[in-house]
DNA sequence: CTGTTTTGTTAGTCACTGCTAACTGCAGCC
DNA sequence: GGCTGCAGTTAGCAGTGACTAACAAAACAG
């Protein structure tokens, strides 16, 4: 089962969470977010059952491989997407937002298009 | 009421349909988006309540000053971020398809900037 | 030990946006 | 007149993804 959008942000979340905390609970995910209790608590179980997490008996949830990679790429993709707009001028609040959308959406095309124009 | 990207979709169809056809229908925007009559049904009907399109007697759908306001500025948008992929090196196909996407998310500041580089 | 706070789950709701099935209304053809 | 096909609507369903209310369980404070 292929992950939309929500699962994405999830994991991503996860993901920069586990850089800033030693240890990832699902009200942290729920603070970053913004989102209610309920809202992460079934989205958690959704991912766990789909493998892209593991959550332990004290609640501590950590990345599968696979579950791993595909935060990494949509993390890459957010970084990659904000730098370019904040090089065009955009201020970095804006850019960041920005980034959190589009890199939902953008090919693997024109993303890899954007990221060796960087490179340049 | 904000519109959504369905919304923006919606009236961007409308606008791309009225430069090819001398009339729009309802059955048009359907077959032109691959939906089914009664999702662009109920779409128009949404539009029209507010105030976004006038629907006359013969079913012939025109944009409002406001609903063709927004099917310009995102028409505008798909235009310039297909433009600006394709001059990535991204193909012309992935680049509208991606710009189709990104037109509903990126905000006015980032659009913008993207403009002014295009323009350089 | 007891009461409160924190964390998480369960159950049910709602909005958005697509769908099919089945209907109406109309126009054209034999 | 009656059949056929097209355009559009109505009614109801499904998937995604958020929400609140209410409950359970564990941790912590007094």
């Amino acid at each position: 089962m292929a992950l939309l959008e929500s699962g994405e942000m999830y994991l991503e979340t996860i993901l920069i969470l586990s850089k800033k905390l030693t240890q990832v609970r699902s009200i942290d995910v729920a603070d970053e977010m913004g989102y209610s209790k309920p809202s992460i608590s079934r989205a958690m179980g959704i991912l766990k059952s789909n493998g892209y997490i593991e959550i332990d008996a004290s609640g501590y949830i950590t990345l599968t491989e696979s579950g791993r990679a595909i935060a990494e790429s949509i993390y890459d993709r957010h970084n990659t997407l904000a730098k370019a707009l904040e090089l065009l001028g955009v201020d970095p609040k804006t850019a960041a937002a920005d980034a959190c959308k589009i890199e939902h959406y953008i090919s693997e095309t024109s993303f890899q298009a954007i990221k060796k124009k960087l490179s340049e």
